[in-house]
DNA sequence: GCATAATGCAATTTATATGTGACATTTAGA
DNA sequence: TCTAAATGTCACATATAAATTGCATTATGC
């Protein structure tokens, strides 16, 4: 499922997905199919673009309450 | 790093490594070195051991604040 | 001390996250 | 409308998470 709240996040901080890629050091690709939900970033790809966009995993990553 | 937090919360529920294993849906190793920090696991396998352990991403995964 | 469970560790295999490069499509601004 | 940036998508290569199996080591209770 999409990541709305990534993508919300991102755009907050106004940047592109490869502005943020090259931030996190990660390819535009992978911010862009983890923003569309096609795969399962490793906690380390989270960690990483959790602390550039200055959120926590909870935010951006934890199912919706 | 070892990851202290997880064990606790597993030991807390009387759990061994291969019983949250079974109940995550992983094998014995990866919960062993997931513990022990020498991997890096997927965001499905963490959301996966949080929701088992009743905890969340932050309680777990989230750099000690 | 002894037996058993729990955990660590190592080699190999498999699945998949991620990188790379190229191209198509959508979006936004002049 | 035109143009360029942003984004989506595909094919292929590589790195590594995770599975599997087996064995060694460390607790823990009797």
């Amino acid at each position: 499922m999409k990541n709305i709240r990534l993508k919300m996040a991102r755009i907050e901080m106004d940047l592109s997905q490869e502005e943020l890629a090259k931030k996190v050091g990660v390819t535009r690709q992978t911010i862009g199919l983890i923003e569309l939900g096609k795969y399962n970033p490793t906690l380390s790809v989270c960690i990483a673009i959790c602390k550039t966009l200055n959120k926590t995993l909870d935010e951006l990553f934890w199912e919706q309450s």
